[in-house]
DNA sequence: ATCAAAAGTGAATCCAGATTCACTTTTCAC
DNA sequence: GTGAAAAGTGAATCTGGATTCACTTTTGAT
């Protein structure tokens, strides 16, 4: 019986193998790359079987796409956990995520906005959700103190998570990648008027300790 | 020849009612409603005779989104166009597209966010990087004489869209409308958001007279 | 009235992938 | 070593809607 969990371990491998690959598929050539066909063919696996492991194609880019959503908003989160007031952790973390997204755009763009089956989307917009939810909890917990905008913090959060995506989607999407200074002005632009647009007390330019972190990596 | 000028008079009425369906059916149920069938149906044409007006069902959907992406972008810009100081006019702009988007919501809804075609959501970017830079042009006014807050302006503007279309996308989507009421708030809620994300001078409530005139109806 | 061109028709075809399933191979408890 | 169950296979099938096209009807300049 000792081979049987040795078996279950090959199972669970291959299971985590097709994710990858299909990540990784979806991380090169988006949805439209993420074919069975493909999928089995990387994994080296046979059509068929990749229906062992999944009920749907939907059900496996469901479950990639839950993955990577989950795992980002995991690290958003450590983030809003951590450090000073309520403000300068919001900043943080939106700085933290644009700059992530860059790092596999094509994927990033997938996930954010790429078109695709509605059921995908639907998924899409769930994670979304869970996203500003995540940013709402850090939300109340300032307003409590009157350090944000006297506004319901679900709104605020769901504006804050359009101000922050909307301008990434056209740079995520071009061919062209940004170089590493267009990224971080673009990271720290976004994450500026977002905290114009929802803190009370102006803090408008990044917080000192920030600033001098960031120019001793220059 | 008289009677070949009423035939194209017909022919153009034909042209515009198979628009009118296919918009009408896209308001009733989404991009998934508008079926070549069913636009056929509903225009009391057969499928083959709509490939006599267009070249495919894509070419189609984007006249449609076209027409009505245009149209509102010039509701904006008209709205940009006049009344006082630069904020005042973005604000006002963004008040109206909002409460607008909720008279015909599964239409708004399906030209804002519902998953499609990639070659519709390619036009559909496109729109709304139009709608962007409709809201450019007075941030870049306003920013000359200092009212906006010192960023590039096409970003800024990006954010504006962002901070207005994303609260409004899960609203949209939902069964139930919003009310009168909420959907007033809605908008000025959003309106006063992205007020403080974009303008120095803090204006972070309605205009006295924007007040008074919605006070009034109630 | 005539007839070539334009407009209309809708059943038949096409399409690109997902999905199935009868079959082969591998596993492992006995 | 055996055999029932699990895992693997991939060609054949399915699918749902767009698109085509050979044909009919209408138009309007002559």
């Amino acid at each position: 019986m000792a081979l049987a969990l040795v078996r279950k371990q090959v199972i669970e491998d291959t299971y985590n193998r097709v994710l990858l690959v299909t990540r990784d598929l979806i991380a090169e050539g988006g949805w439209q790359a993420a074919q069975m066909s493909a999928i089995a063919g990387r994994s080296g696996l046979a059509i068929g079987s990749l229906y062992r492991y999944f009920d749907t194609k939907v059900d496996l880019c469901v479950q990639v796409l839950a993955q990577v959503s989950e795992h980002e908003a995991m690290v958003v989160q450590s983030i809003l956990a951590s450090g000073d007031d309520a403000p300068s952790r919001l900043r943080d973390a939106i700085r933290v995520f644009v700059r992530r997204a860059f790092r596999k755009p094509r994927l990033a763009y997938a996930l954010i906005a790429e078109p695709c089956e509605s059921e995908l989307d639907e998924a899409r917009l769930r994670y979304r959700k869970n996203l500003a939810d995540v940013f709402a909890e850090v939300i109340q917990e300032g307003a409590s103190r009157g350090e944000f905008v006297a506004v319901p913090a679900d709104l605020l959060s769901t504006c804050v998570i359009g101000a922050m995506m909307e301008p990434l989607i056209q740079p995520l999407a071009r061919e062209r990648e940004l170089s590493r200074g267009e990224r971080e002005a673009l990271a720290d632009h976004i994450a500026d008027l977002c905290m114009r647009m929802t803190c009370v007390t102006s803090v408008t330019s990044a917080s000192p300790a920030a600033k001098a972190r960031r120019s001793r990596k220059r």
